[in-house]
Parts: C-alpha cells; sequence; structure tokens
DNA sequence: AATAAATGTTACAATACATAATAATGTCGC
DNA sequence: GCGACATTATTATGTATTGTAACATTTATT
C-alpha cells in the first residue's frame, strides 16, 4: 500500500510514527525545560546548516576553520585547535585533507621551526566566499521567525548559557 | 615552571591559551550568529548535565529513557526509538545494559509477539527519583540565569527553532 | 495460502573523539 | 653554554557513537 493510500485510510484521530513520538516525548515533560528545549533547538538548526554546507563537501568545522584562517593568517595548528576545541592529533588529519584540496596550505612558521603557519589558497578564499553565502541564507532561515530585538535577547541569553562552561566547541 | 611562576611572571597583557583561543574565535565574528552561539550554549548546557549524572553511571539518554518509560509503560523498543531518535539496532545494546543494571525489564507484548513491552523495575524507579533531583539542581543552575519572563521567552523561542528540523534527538 | 510488512536482533562499517608515545625544536634555570 | 624540561606536530592506537544490511519471527494484506 503507498503512503498516500495508508494515509486516506487511517482515521483522522490516528496518528503517524512521528505523532506518536512526539506525544510520548511531550508526556515526559522534557519539552518545559530549557536544557532539553535547548538541545531539540540545537539540533535542528546545527543539521539545517550541515545540510546546507553538503553540496560544497563541507561541514561546520571545515567553514570555522576557514573565517579563522581569513582573520588570522599565519595561526599555527595549535592555534586554530585551541579556538575549535579541536585536539591536536585530530586536527592532523583535517588539515591534511583541506591542503589536499587545495584550500589550505602549511608553511614553515618563520619564527618556530617546529610550527606550522596556516595560510588560505586562493581557491580557500573563493570557497569561503561561497560558503559565507551558505551560511547567511542559513541565518536567515532563522532570523525569519525573529524580531530584531528577539533576536538581541535570545544571542544575549544564549551567550550566558555558554559561559555555564569554559570549553567552546565548533 | 609551576602554572603559578608563569601567571606571575606573564605581562597583564599577555593572555592564556584559552584567552588567546576565545579572541581568535571572536575575531570571525561567529559569536554574532544565532546558530553558532546557540551550539556553544547547547555545548556548555549539555556537558553540564552529562557531569551532573555522572556520579550515577547515567548518560542523559538513559535519563530521558527511564522517564519515558515511566510516563508510558509498557511501551515497545520501536516507541522509545522513535521517540528518542534512537535506531533500532542501537536501542537494542542500550536496553540490554539497562536490563542487566536491574533498572528496565523486557516482557513479552500481549498483543503482539514480535514485540517487548519495556517496564521500570522497582530499583529504575528508584533511580528515576535521584535523576529527576539531579536534573532539578541542573534546571536551578541554567534557570538562575534568567527572569521568570526571559525564561519563558527564551524556552518559548528555541522551540521555534527546534519545529526548523522534523527530526528531534534526545 | 501467498506475499508483504513490522519487530527485534546480530554483525559489521563508518565516523568522531580521545590517549600515548615520539622526533624535532625551543625555553628556562643554573 | 649546558642540561632538564616544555612545546609542536605527528603517528599509532583505542574507544564510543551512529548507521547500514541481513536475518528470523510474527503479523498484516490481498
Amino acid at each position: 500500500m503507498s503512503a498516500a493510500a495508508k494515509a486516506k485510510r487511517r482515521s483522522p484521530s490516528a496518528k503517524t510514527g512521528k505523532e506518536r513520538a512526539r506525544t510520548l516525548l511531550e508526556t515526559t515533560g522534557l519539552s518545559r525545560y530549557v536544557g532539553f528545549v535547548l538541545r531539540f533547538a540545537h539540533s535542528a538548526v546545527w543539521s539545517d546548516l550541515v545540510k546546507a554546507l553538503q553540496p560544497y563537501d563541507v561541514r561546520p568545522v571545515h567553514y570555522s576553520m576557514l573565517l579563522i584562517l581569513n582573520a588570522a593568517p599565519g595561526a599555527r595548528q595549535q592555534e586554530i585547535g585551541e579556538a575549535l576545541s579541536i585536539q591536536r592529533p585530530n586536527l592532523v588529519a583535517l588539515i591534511d585533507e583541506m591542503e589536499e584540496r587545495g584550500i589550505v596550505r602549511r608553511q614553515p612558521h618563520p619564527a618556530d621551526r617546529r610550527s606550522h603557519a596556516l595560510y588560505l589558497t586562493n581557491e580557500g578564499a573563493a570557497l569561503l566566499t561561497k560558503l559565507k553565502q551558505v551560511h547567511q541564507a542559513h541565518e536567515r532561515r532563522l532570523n525569519a521567525l525573529f524580531t530584531t530585538e528577539e533576536r538581541q535577547s535570545l544571542i544575549e541569553e544564549l551567550t550566558r548559557l555558554a559561559r555555564l562552561a569554559p570549553d567552546i566547541s565548533v
């Protein structure tokens, strides 16, 4: 039986799986708590961004990295890792990948031969321009849900919450 | 050299690694966007809850599960999975573990011999009582940052964001 | 009765994330 | 300047979480 036929045949009061799931979750009362609603919101918003970046074979972490390299050319891997809360060993593969794609490059650090200075390539800068547009479109989807005042106070309140823990992870 | 000595010796304008990281992230402008601030806030809040539950060897998913079983005794694994956005195969191990711990139990479903009906054990109910207190304390930490009105509008606004994506994951 | 769908399960792949050890270089106290 | 220690990037490895495919059993459909 097709989904349409299934929908047609079920009575008005019957519920789909998703509706039942939502109802079941409601009965737990979790949706009345800041913490859990915050998690639901984050999950929805983040997956929207992930989807938006997918056509470019890019995850949010790539985007943040390009942004950082654009804002602070010549940064060391160490610094990038701290800013993005990525441990050094895990950063290596990420940079390897981006270097192979030709969007960033490692150079010898002028003052410290242990370190690499990281830079955007021209291709990286071009990709970043594209990604910024994608990100802006994503943010517009979010902002469409709020008035200017709401948006401002929301950001302020979320910032307060973010200060609860010292670590920030992008 | 000790950390104290290091702090003593560095000039007032010098920055620690974390401060530098935060500054570096600031220059990207990410903290001005709803999406990323939402992520930072979620990360901080969630890790606070995880830490609070740790002494009981419990992750948030265990807590949500106990809550659901308390609200809807006899639910099938399928239903739990949908409500918590956990795929069937992954749910099996989770329930196995909780059953071994003696906090939930599988029973034959009265109307469908394919299914298991899930119930809290007495131990599970007792644990849930403890966990609820831990969760309440966690929520109080969050609510201390807001007035009643702020809290209410925050939840309402986050709920709007959560509707962006159909899937909810606990 | 025959076919298809649903439920729980197992096995396995993929991914993200964390830890330990190492080589090269730099820093600090003496 | 020398020696002990710290730092940077790297490799290898382990772990935890999540997702996919296939299966047996039971139920639903036709």
